[in-house]
DNA sequence: GAATTCATGTAACTTGTTACATGATTTA
DNA sequence: TAAATCATGTAACAAGTTACATGAATTC
């Protein structure tokens, strides 16, 4: 139920709608979670079902009209009760595509590998300059809305999503350079 | 459908059961797949249904029999056209509660994050320790029915999941120091 | 004139998780 | 004597993805 009490969190710091939460996904957490927006209206409607959240509807001309959604008390004590809820497990599954492409990477021309290595060392760029982006709107309080304290967490988490596209890119390079050599010695 | 793909490519190796295919996953590589058993079994009907598999049945006493499935040749081919079919995005949607914990952590306190985070160390440090055991086995030629090219490519993803759990331990140490120095100023 | 943004959702489908059921043999 | 290993699965549920539908206003 973690995307439940993602998005009760982010309700926490403003009333939002379905719209605005998916954006919020996409340009600020996207590095630990994300989800599409069909799923994020399914499970609005599970919390207001559940009391958690309320809505109010603002009218609008030429455009559907807004549902704006706010936490109630239910909704802020469910999520203080998840929060301090110990997980079983703190490392979560991981699942990569792109890994397991490499691991059965004797099937595949080594040109194409880094080809798609290459490709991915891209992706991870832009991944980081987009969250070097938000770090210099955390650093300079000029995320509007942001507490100072919050700041503090988010700059953690954002960390931790820098350590981990560097590392990606340092992978991705490092293979590339193993499969040349390899290339190489094979045409000896 | 990339665990169909992954359960074809280990059944290149060898033929397996549902069984023995769960601890390559648990064992081998947990650390960009895994999968529970009961999916495996749904995923190997799947399989079989569509001819990329077949299985024989081998007789036991006391325990039940086993069904050991190999790859077909329409299974091999469908391989193929999977690793050399280009994937649209290289970079997977992650999904990490632990980040997501800490991202909202102004609301815990800072003694249980900490707590949480130590915690987290001891589970990426025993994951490292795993790795580092396959890859003494890869490097002497110890895996048994472990071709030489394979171990190259293996190798290379073994290297993607050691530096990811490194960042990480990085990661969460630093986070921790951080935490307790935000706990010492604030008591003064 | 085509694509993107804003804004709502439903329906169908796929993928992943959890709980249950069986039962002998081996290890702690 | 309790738990783990071996070995099969089914059923129900939860979570995530893809496709579809609507439609004005704005930007390229």
């Amino acid at each position: 139920m973690s995307l439940r009490h993602a998005m009760l969190g982010l309700l926490t710091f403003k009333p939002m709608t379905g719209y605005e939460l998916k954006s919020v996904f996409d340009n600020s957490i996207n590095h630990f979670w994300n989800a599409q927006l069909s799923q994020i209206y399914r499970e609005l409607g599970g919390l207001e079902d559940k009391g958690h959240i309320v809505s109010r509807v603002e009218l609008q001309h030429g455009k559907p009209d807004k549902k704006i959604y706010s936490i109630t008390e239910e909704g802020d004590s469910e999520l203080q009760r998840w929060l301090e809820s110990s997980p079983k497990t703190l490392s979560m599954p991981m699942r990569d595509e792109l890994t397991l492409r490499v691991f059965f990477g004797s099937r595949v021309a080594a040109k194409e590998l880094i080809y798609i290595l290459q490709g991915f060392i891209r992706e991870r760029q832009e991944a980081l300059a987009a969250l070097r982006f938000i770090g210099e709107c955390l650093d300079g309080f000029m995320c509007e809305g942001t507490h100072a304290q919050d700041a503090f967490y988010q700059k953690l988490t954002l960390v931790r999503g820098l350590k981990f596209f560097a590392a990606d890119i340092e992978w991705a390079e490092e293979s590339i350079e193993q499969l040349e050599r390899r290339e190489r010695q094979s045409e000896d």
